[in-house]
DNA sequence: ACAGGCGAAACTTTATACAATCCGCGCCCG
DNA sequence: CGGGCGCGGATTGTATAAAGTTTCGCCTGT
């Protein structure tokens, strides 16, 4: 047999190059650290994580495919842009998927999985307590993110990890005010529900949640003609 | 020596050597000429294909994150084997999605549109009637594309996509008789409720008909672990 | 004769070199 | 003085070569 330990699958991440530089990338996009239409040069990224610029480029395919960035060919990758129709799309999958997910969820519940979600609710209302707005929007994506991983459908899992990374740039993007990108208080009335496993209520607060989220949004054409002009001279 | 006559139109995808790469592995995958665990050589796809590794590692990435192919570290890429625990996942999100998706058919339907499908279920029912089973296959998977473009919502068309990739590994493994993989039928049935606007109807056939198609599947895990077993000694 | 280990071949992975393309800037011409 | 044109620098796309890993065959020892 083989003596050597082989890491079955592609389950770790960390110590595969390509993957750090993918969730290097994909962290500073979920923390809005990197904007839209930012340019992710190849050079200047490998120069960064120490990688040739063979490992840039599949990092950077595989960010394409999760729909938070766009190659121009013979231009280079940039930080996508979505559009106010894009955004639309977004939130309506969200709105058909995510309840089903909250479902899914409070079957598989256990109480490792309850405290779980309870720690990450500290985690989020410490964030906010001390205005860390960074990690304030990562830890509301993470939520949600949490709650589909709970379930066990790895399909919905992959589905709305790429919902959640475009709903980031969203926000972001469109969002009216400066009010929290996700409420806390949604998410422990979601928790409530899932912990007295009432099905239906969890239902209808994540669908309200994700109803509240997108109508602090301003989707209006007229406003991403204003942002893209906006951002392009601020550039 | 292949033709540089390679004018610099951008022409869609047939000038993107990648794309072409891809689609044409998704087609064999489609078409059920590729099976489920055979390796996907680089050297040999390149040589097919006239392609450099490189080009074919990139479309073997992307095909890695539609979920058709798998790609185990220093072993190489192989086609997917979705296990009953993926099939049931995989029919779920599309019972999920697939109603609404036709009940966006149904606002964005034009007579061009209908005229298209129309014509789609006429060229099922040729393949079907000169018993072509590859042709078979491969335009019952594209019906639902066609809904999906039809729905204009590239989100859900996405997320299809795989679905339907899936699918037809899924239903390659573990169908039961050699009955069609899809009744060309319902995809009449579905059609007629879009023709006439009725958004119930469109949706409560497309749901039997996803139900139909998982009823004829033979899901039991330890099904999976005999293939699972014969593909481990047969290696 | 069979089990076990050594070695070579084939393949994937990674890095680097080369070619093609695009953008910016200066020059020339109207 | 303004606009079009062409060249140079920079960046991406592609191919090829070097490096590491796995697998298979053969050979030896018992």
């Amino acid at each position: 047999m083989a003596a050597k330990v082989r890491p079955k699958s592609d389950a770790p991440d960390a110590s595969d190059r390509v993957s750090r530089i993918r969730e290097g990338v994909t962290a500073a996009i979920l923390e809005h650290r990197l904007l839209p239409g930012t340019k992710l040069g190849e050079d200047e990224i490998g120069e960064i994580y120490g990688a040739s610029r063979t490992l840039v480029r599949t990092a950077l395919q595989q960010l394409v495919h999760e729909g938070i960035v766009n190659i121009e060919k013979n231009r280079g990758a940039f930080v996508a842009r979505p559009t106010p129709a894009d955004a639309r799309e977004v939130f309506e999958a969200r709105r058909l998927i995510e309840p089903t997910i909250v479902d899914h969820a409070i079957d598989a519940a256990s109480p490792a999985w309850i405290d779980r979600l309870q720690q990450h609710l500290t985690e989020e209302r410490e964030a906010e307590l001390r205005g860390d707005a960074r990690a304030s929007v990562r830890l509301s994506g993470e939520f949600h993110r949490l709650v589909a991983e709970m379930s066990g459908h790895s399909i919905y899992l992959g589905f709305l990890k790429e919902l959640i990374a475009r709903s980031s740039l969203i926000i972001l993007l469109y969002r009216r005010h400066d009010t929290p990108a996700c409420g806390t208080d949604h998410h422990v009335g979601i928790v409530a529900a899932i912990r007295t496993r009432d099905k239906q209520a969890a239902r209808v607060q994540m669908l309200s949640h994700l109803r509240e989220i997108e109508a602090e949004l301003f989707l209006k054409d007229s406003a991403a003609d204003e942002l893209r002009l906006a951002d392009v001279l601020g550039a």
